[in-house]
DNA sequence: TGAAATATTGCATGCGTATGCAAGGCAGCG
DNA sequence: CGCTGCCTTGCATACGCATGCAATATTTCA
């Protein structure tokens, strides 16, 4: 059919065979791991295939082996640094292993999105999330394709699905704690999305040692995960009556919006008038312009986890869903009032 | 061979057909658009396929049609939050076309990286490399296999690469013009990498502009393009005996790195003591921690114009690379001092 | 040196889809 | 009613690589 799109077709194993004067499959073989091919031979083939600057055909292999390769990686908030962080930990990782990461930006409303159903066409090797949801048909037809599926930071009931994820309520419950010793007067959470299961956790942790340690109502917002979306709440928390002096934001994302506000339209000083608290500690989170308190969630131990999970399912197959979770520490900066004793 | 790895092999066009009671080649019509298919017939494979879960091998079609509807990206700076847009933006667009990207993360040293000829292997409709360049080799050899290639933000002179550019000489010419009606004494530029093109020619028309106005010497320093290496020149520069009043920084990000140096190590007033001017406005630059004085260069513009170029040398292959240029607009903010006139 | 064990090779086929070609079906027309 | 032409459909084959099996070459050991 397409004799010349003006582009000269590919050289393929049967023309390395041929210069090499081998078959097609001991071409193959020299390129397999392990298989059977004399020293010699192999060295000949290498060179033929140098020579006509050969490249094996993945989708061709992949068509072979049910094996591509590829990871697909479905992510929303690529704005949010810790999440461009996991995918630039992640790729690095998977090249260790000649792997490649096929993206899939979701649209950051929580459902799950229908473009998903691609991973199947492309016979991934598995599917990570990260801040996103796979929907139940999904995990149904990838459990059955034999495709590992791991959530980053995001919780599931749906079968088959491993879950990677950070110290939600230690930090949560830390957080509150350092803040209560702070001597503050009124609390905030500024949470992720409505639906998020990681959000709900850190609220109710949060909220639960507060109240623990005597402190009745606390204000609860959702930013969607978005600067946007935190900066509106954040709006509206510092406008009330009786507004907040102490907010935990469920990402250092938000929690820049949360301080870009209170500074920028509220001449608030920071953390005299008001504690911020963030969660992730990304890079920017220590630059000298934020300077923001929070809870370390390694990037890098998270992709470590979930490249181990992907890759014991897919050593052994139809083994169950596993679920990690990483550890992290609080990091004391300047955007939340320390307690006296530490002081 | 696998018999069953536990799982369950796909259904395939056969078991659609099978179920359908048609051919194997009506099912692959019924998915080719154009093709010719009764509206009944396709109907009723539409539903048996739905019946079985059936999704179209991309694999095995990319085999039999040298499309894969996969354009690799190379990037290397994915901390960059100016990068981070470029791929949300590139991933976005590339899915209304049914398209995806496959993730090449290069390490950021300048040279090509090997790891790129895998792009061969995959059989990409196109690669698009920011902020990285392609070998010599690699741009030989997808010429040959009729693969598009187009650099967004780094120049080139090898043979069919297209181009995609911000307005860097037009931007640091008014940047110079600026800064220099703003009555700064003494100005530095810090760029990227040495052997970047776009680097360069920012360079150049900074310091050719300023001297056009009568300024003799002009430090120039270089920050990789990373946080971390404009942080050490910054240190750098601001430690010498005749420190700079101006500085006007290859990127955001790395102005980013400047300000942070500059205010948190060297305790300076910005603008007051030191003007800082950055290029891209990435969405932090607006933030009240940062106010940073920059010149746009619009990714969503970047982005479509790379897309622009890549489709319309698919439709008509051996079309000679192009070069385009999208605009962009001095952002005044203040990290800059403002020239008396304009206050 | 000869036979058995082993290493190497080629042959043939399968992986799932696309498509040229020819055969069959149908409507329109005279 | 018969013929022409278009629309559908199936058949057969190609795409590039992997691999079981049988054939052959090489080594090992007695």
């Amino acid at each position: 059919m397409r004799a010349k799109d003006g582009a000269k077709r590919a050289p393929t194993e049967s023309d390395v065979a041929r210069l090499a004067g081998v078959s097609q499959s001991a071409v193959s073989r020299a390129y397999t791991p392990g298989a059977s091919v004399a020293e010699s031979t192999r060295e000949k083939i290498l060179k033929a295939a140098r020579e006509l600057g050969y490249h094996p055909n993945m989708m061709a292999r992949t068509l072979a082996t049910n094996r591509s390769n590829i990871v697909a990686l479905a992510i929303s908030y690529l704005d949010n640094p810790f999440y461009a962080q996991v995918v630039r930990e992640l790729s690095e990782k998977l090249r260790e292993t000649g792997r490649h990461i096929l993206l899939f930006t979701t649209s950051p409303d929580g459902k799950a999105d229908p473009a998903l159903e691609d991973v199947l066409s492309y016979k991934v090797d598995a599917l990570i999330l990260t801040a996103t949801t796979a929907s139940h048909e999904l995990a149904v037809q990838c459990q059955a394709a034999g495709v590992p599926i791991v959530q980053i930071n995001r919780e599931s009931k749906l079968p088959g699905i491993s879950i990677v994820r950070g110290p939600n309520e230690l930090a949560a419950t830390k957080i509150a704690e350092f803040l209560h010793a702070g001597g503050h007067l009124r609390y905030a959470f500024i949470g992720g999305t409505v639906e998020s299961g990681t959000s709900k956790v850190r609220e109710n942790a949060f909220v639960g040692r507060l109240r623990e340690l005597g402190v009745k109502d606390v204000l609860v917002a959702h930013g969607d995960y978005t600067f946007e979306g935190a900066a509106i709440v954040t709006r509206q928390l510092l406008s009330m009556a009786e507004p907040p002096d102490a907010i935990f934001c469920a990402s250092d994302y938000m929690a820049f919006a949360t301080l870009d506000v209170a500074k920028r339209e509220f001449n608030l000083k920071v953390p005299d008038d008001l504690s911020v608290i963030g969660f992730d500690n990304v890079p920017a989170a220590s630059r000298f312009a934020w300077d923001l308190t929070t809870y370390s969630q390694p990037a890098g131990l998270l992709v470590d986890a979930a490249i181990d999970i992907i890759d014991s399912m897919i050593a052994r197959p139809g083994r169950r869903a596993q679920r990690r979770e990483v550890q992290g520490e609080l990091i004391l900066r300047g955007s939340a009032k320390r307690p006296p004793a530490s002081a």
